[in-house]
RNA sequence: GGGCCGUUAGCUCAGUUGGAAGAGCACCGGACUUUUAAUCCGGGUGUCCAGGGUUCGAGCCCCUGACGGCCUACCA
């Protein structure tokens, strides 16, 4: 049994017989036009009388006997074609071969229709390449989510939205590097293979290289390596890079990602909080025009932004009218936590959070106050938010406070109630970092927890040499990029979002 | 990993109590020289996600699986 999709392609082929029976090449080379569609349609206004060069793929087609409108589209934007027999003459004739979804040429006078609309007529006509497949339906677009996602190019040519999705996202990219570049940044690239998968708390991809016969890690964060710059006086550097994290995919994550790291020698973690709020300030003005956005139901004044530690929002987060909530700082150790937590647990919601914190037993203190953090804190800070001050079990690159040894100068940005970024004064001091390092291996072998921070004895030896009091960032710029969007999916913000291969 | 939902024509979607697989767009044929979701006339083109089962009979009910979405978990 033929299907539907083999009899459409063969009528297509059949006419990509008729086209080459003509003797005109369905896929020639190269077509220069004269202008975008863009730059015509604003020449007309400016100018009116106009003759032009253009080309793009047919995305309507009406036609009227001896006369045809096509719609046609290229990357700037769209324009209709008005065809007619008596100029065309022979000519006319490849229309009857042509469908939606062929890329033509058209030269001729731009006029303006009885409806208004600005129009080529079409004096002569050249086809670019011949589409064998049908394209989505006009009106309803591609729907289907998987294939959306499978076959992003059906999406873009059938949503301009989605289009629109991803030139912000580029306009973001740009106006980030021009934030830092005119403070002084040094744009650098550094290793995605990585003997130690190090920088961050995660598992990762391994792969193999043979010729080196070792095992090597794609880059989780380009912390430590960056870090080593700032050792080698490269005072302000950035990096902007897809890291890999060996995790499940949701709204809020994707396998590989595209994080933004910054570190500023002599700065700490208050200027970078000065520098986050300028930059997406900065960016959303530069890509959307205003610092006031909105999210969902939600307004958004990206401009300002909260500061509360994290002590504060836990227990913000987790009071109720009546009963207070939980102050961690009453709680040093992961038993007593743990505790609270399982009172919280019982008194509040038992249903949900009974299920959820499962495997409470098992936790360490920073693993718990984790839980707190993305339970209560992280999806209720829809107004952008810096969350100061972690404990220091959870953040073992980060520098401990001179008056609380418990914890470290480190923030993380919330907005959108999703973590944007994470920033703190960088630990500098070798041997510390070494025992803290240390610890982490401990609870890893306690725990059996494999996403705990890795020791980097290469990196150890370069902290050794000495490295400046340094500021540090690392924002995830598809977040961002949902932010600035409303988009609620990371799916969304990502062109060829991570998805299992068709069985 | 767990729960819920989805998968029917190229696309967007209907499909009643289990009783002959449908519509719009696209496509094919015809008419039409200012249309624009063009219009008018005619044409339905299918592995109902896959594999089992129940039944006289399954798109529909049951089981298993695949893929996807949402929630949840995991994820500084």
């Amino acid at each position: 049994m033929p299907s539907r999709i083999d009899d459409l392609a063969r009528n297509r082929l059949e006419k990509l017989s008729r086209i080459r029976a003509c003797g005109i090449d369905p896929y020639p080379p190269r077509y220069h036009r004269s202008h975008t569609i863009k730059e015509v349609l604003a020449l007309f206004e400016q100018g009116g009388d106009l003759l032009t060069r253009l080309a793009g793929r047919i995305t309507a087609s009406r036609p009227m006997g001896r006369a045809t409108f096509m719609d046609i589209r290229d990357g700037s934007g769209r324009i209709q074609l008005y065809l007619r027999k008596d100029i065309l003459g022979d000519k006319y004739q490849l229309l009857k071969s042509l469908d939606i979804g062929d890329f033509i040429g058209a030269t001729g006078r731009v006029f303006r229709t009885g409806s208004g609309e600005v129009t080529l007529e079409v004096a002569d006509l050249a086809i670019l390449s011949k589409s064998l497949r049908p394209l989505a339906e006009k009106w309803h677009g591609l729907t289907d989510v998987e294939k959306r996602y499978r076959q992003r190019y059906l999406d873009l040519v059938s949503s301009e939205e989605v289009r629109d999705i991803f030139f912000v996202r580029s306009h973001i990219i740009t106006a980030m590097r021009r934030f830092f570049d005119g403070r002084g940044f040094l744009e650098v690239e550094t290793p995605v293979l990585q003997p130690v998968a190090a920088g961050a708390m995660a598992r990762p991809f391994s792969t193999y290289h043979h010729t080196l016969d070792q095992t090597l890690y794609l880059r989780i964060a380009t912390e430590l390596y960056l870090k080593r710059l700032i050792i080698g006086g490269l005072d302000r550097v950035y990096e902007i890079g897809r890291v890999f994290r060996n995790e499940g995919t949701s709204t809020h994550h994707n396998p590989e990602f595209t994080m933004l790291e910054s570190y500023e020698a002599y700065a700490d973690y208050e200027d970078v909080m000065e520098m986050v709020e300028e930059m997406v300030t900065f960016i959303a003005e530069e890509v959307l025009g205003t610092a006031q956005i909105q999210f969902g139901v939600d307004k958004i004044d990206l401009s300002h932004w909260e500061r509360i530690t994290l002590r504060e929002a836990i227990e913000k987060a987790t009071g109720r009218g009546d009963r207070p909530g939980i102050d961690i700082e009453q709680y040093p150790d992961a038993e007593s936590l743990r505790g609270a937590m399982a009172r919280l647990a019982a008194e509040d919601a038992p249903e949900r959070l009974v299920a959820d914190w499962s495997g409470l037993e098992k936790m360490s203190r920073g693993k718990l106050i984790d839980k707190l953090i993305s339970s209560f804190v992280e999806p209720n800070l829809i107004q952008p938010t810096f969350v100061l001050d972690y404990p220091v079990e959870l953040s073992p690159l980060a520098k401990r406070k001179p008056d609380n040894e418990r914890l470290v100068e480190r923030f993380e940005a919330f907005c959108g109630g999703m973590e944007v970024a994470n920033a703190f004064t960088e630990l500098n001091d070798p041997i510390e970092q070494r025992e803290r390092f240390r610890e982490q291996e401990q609870l890893r072998s306690l725990l059996g927890d494999d996403e705990l921070e890795r020791t980097d004895d290469d990196f150890l030896q370069a902290l050794e040499y000495g490295m400046p009091p340094t500021g540090g960032l690392g924002m995830g710029i598809d977040r961002l990029v949902m932010v600035l969007t409303g988009k609620q999916s990371i799916r969304e913000v990502i062109l060829f979002p991570q998805l299992k291969a068709k069985g």
